[in-house]
RNA sequence: GGUGAGGUGGAUGAGCGGCUGAAAUCAGUAGUUUGCUAAACUGCCGUACGGGUUAAACUGUACCGCGGGUUCGAAUCCCGCCCUCACCGCCA
C-alpha cells in the first residue's frame, strides 16, 4: 500500500508512474487525495467535540466530588445535546476511512525508474544471459519422461493420492530434493542470512499484510475450519516475522532466508505449458528477504541479484535475468528481476526466481518502521527473492545434463547427494 | 475436546468507574561523578491520526487482546469473539 503523502507530494508524477504499470486508473489518485482531505477535516471536527465532551465530564466529576449534584445535572444536558452531534461525525469518519483504506489499496506500487517500458513478457529487458546451452543428442527426451525413466517423480500416483500437480518425489528423486534444499540454504546462510522454519499456514491478518488479501485470494488454498490459509511462498510466514515492529538502525540489514513447500491453486492453468515439473499445486522453494534501510535499498537488490546469480552458476546452468516492464510486474513490486533458466530438452526459458524490491510498498501494510537517529519513525523497505524454487531447477538439471544411461549433477552437490550422477 | 486462570507500554508487573496514557522495577538512552572492565546518581524513554512550528516547543483525539454495550465519564462494569497459560483427555 502506497502512503498517501507520496500521492501528494507530485500527483501527476504518480499517475505517470501508474501508468507505465499499465494501471486503468490513474485518476484514483484525485480521489484518495480528496479523500483524504476530507478524513481530515471531519476529524477534525470530530476531535473539536470530543474534547467538549471530554472536559464537560471532568466537570461533571469535580461536581460530584464537592456534592453540586444540580450543577452536574445541568451540565449532563448539554452533554446530551454534544453527543447528539457526535454521532453523525463519527459514523462520517469512519465511512471516509474505510473508502480512503479501500482506494489506497488499489493502487499497484510505483515502478522505479529503471524499470523498461512495456506491456507483456515478450517486451522484458534482457539484463545478461550466463553459463553454456548443453547440447543434446537427437534421443534427448524432457524431463518428465526421464523422472519415470529413472523412477525419480511419480505424477499419476499424486493424482491418486491428492490430485493433479501434486507430485510424489520417490528414492533418488526425494533425495535430490532433499539435496538442493540443504545445499540452498547452506549457501544463504553461508551469505549471512538467517534460516527460519516457519510455519505452512497462516491467519488472515498476516496474508493481507504481504498483499494476498484480498486481492490474490483465490490463488491460496484456504482452510475454512480454521480461516487458515496455505502459504503461497516462505515469504508470507517470514516476513510477518517483522509485521507491527519498530526496528533500531542498528538492526539493519535484517537477513533472513527459509525453506518451505508452497502452495498454489493455479486456477486456470492447463495443457503444455504446464507439464510435469513446469508448473504445480505444491513445490519446494528456498527464499531469501531483506529488510533493510530506505537509503540501502537499491544497493542490497543488487546484492541479491548477484547473490542468486551465484547460486545458479554454481548449478552450472544455463541462466538469464530479466528485468521486467512495467506492465509485466508484480503488484507490490517497485523492480523485479527474474531469473530463467533454459530447459535444453524442452527448449525453453523457465521461471526460477524473482528478486523484487518491494520499496515501503510492503512495510506500509505490514507495519514494519524503524526509528532513524533524529528519532522519526519511517517505513523500513523490504525485499525478497528465490534461491531457489526447485521444480523447474530439477527439470533442467535432468533434462541438461542426460546422458545415455546416466544423469550427471553438478560437483557442488556431489556431497549433498552422495553421488555425482543419478 | 473438558475444566480453571489470565490477556496492561521493550520486559516484569500495579491499577479494578473520574485524580491513569497508565505506578514501580528492569532493560534502553543522554549526561554527571569515581584514576581501568564496573558501580552510583540525574534527565529522557509507547503508537497512530490531526493542529502548530523552518524545525522544535506546545497542543487535540484515539488506543490497556479484538468488537459491541452500560455510563455524564471505562484499562476498570456487562456481552460476544480471539489468543495464552495450567491441569485432565487424546496424540506425533
Amino acid at each position: 500500500m502506497l502512503q498517501v503523502s507520496i500521492l501528494k507530494a507530485n500527483p501527476e508524477l504518480v499517475k505517470q508512474q501508474l501508468k507505465k504499470k499499465h494501471f486503468k486508473q490513474p485518476e484514483l489518485v484525485d480521489s484518495i487525495i480528496s479523500l483524504d482531505d476530507s478524513r481530515k477535516k471531519i476529524q477534525a471536527e470530530y476531535d473539536a467535540v470530543q474534547s467538549e465532551l471530554n472536559t464537560a465530564a471532568k466537570a461533571i466529576g469535580t461536581m460530584m466530588g464537592k456534592g453540586d449534584k444540580a450543577g452536574a445535572d445541568a451540565v449532563k444536558l448539554q452533554v446530551a445535546a454534544l453527543k447528539l452531534a457526535l454521532e453523525p461525525l463519527k459514523q462520517k469518519m469512519v465511512e471516509t476511512e474505510k473508502q480512503l483504506t479501500e482506494t489506497l489499496i488499489l493502487l499497484p506500487n510505483l515502478p522505479a525508474t529503471e524499470v523498461p517500458e512495456g506491456k507483456t513478457p515478450e517486451e522484458n529487458e534482457i539484463v545478461r544471459t550466463g553459463g553454456m546451452v548443453p547440447i543434446l543428442g537427437e534421443d534427448a527426451i524432457p524431463h518428465w519422461e526421464l523422472t519415470t525413466q529413472y523412477n525419480l517423480i511419480n505424477f499419476e500416483l499424486g493424482n491418486k493420492i491428492t490430485g493433479s500437480g501434486f507430485p510424489v518425489y520417490i528414492g533418488k528423486g526425494a533425495k535430490l530434493q532433499r539435496s538442493l534444499i540443504q545445499y540452498f540454504l547452506d549457501f544463504n546462510t553461508a551469505a549471512g542470512y538467517t534460516e527460519y522454519l516457519p510455519p505452512f499456514m497462516v491467519n488472515e491478518d498476516s496474508a493481507y499484510a504481504t498483499g494476498q488479501l484480498p486481492d490474490k485470494e483465490g490463488q491460496m488454498y484456504h482452510a475454512k475450519e480454521d480461516n487458515l490459509y496455505l502459504i503461497p511462498t516462505a515469504e508470507v510466514p517470514v516476513t510477518n516475522v517483522y509485521r507491527d515492529t519498530i526496528l533500531k538502525e542498528s538492526d539493519f540489514p535484517v537477513k533472513m532466508t527459509a525453506y518451505s513447500p508452497c502452495f498454489r491453486r493455479e486456477a486456470g492453468s492447463y495443457g503444455k505449458e504446464v507439464r510435469g515439473l513446469n508448473r504445480v499445486h505444491q513445490f519446494e522453494k528456498v527464499e531469501i528477504i531483506q529488510i533493510v534501510h530506505p537509503e540501502k535499498s537499491y544497493e542490497v537488490l543488487d546484492e541479491m541479484v548477484a547473490h542468486v546469480e551465484k547460486l545458479l552458476q554454481s548449478l552450472e546452468l544455463p541462466y538469464r535475468i530479466l528485468r521486467l516492464c512495467g506492465g509485466d510486474m508484480g503488484f507490490a513490486s517497485a523492480i523485479t528481476y527474474d531469473f530463467e533458466v533454459y530447459s535444453a530438452a524442452q527448449q525453453r526459458w523457465l521461471e526460477v526466481s524473482s528478486v523484487s524490491n518491494f520499496e515501503s510498498f510492503q512495510a506500509n501494510r505490514l507495519k514494519c518502521r524503524f526509528k532513524g537517529i533524529e528519532g522519526k519513525t519511517q517505513l523500513v523497505h523490504t525485499l525478497n527473492g528465490s534461491a531457489l524454487a526447485l521444480p523447474r531447477i530439477v527439470a533442467c538439471l535432468l533434462e541438461n545434463n542426460q546422458k545415455s544411461g546416466e544423469i550427471q549433477l553438478p560437483s557442488v552437490l556431489h556431497p549433498y547427494f552422495g553421488s555425482p550422477k543419478i
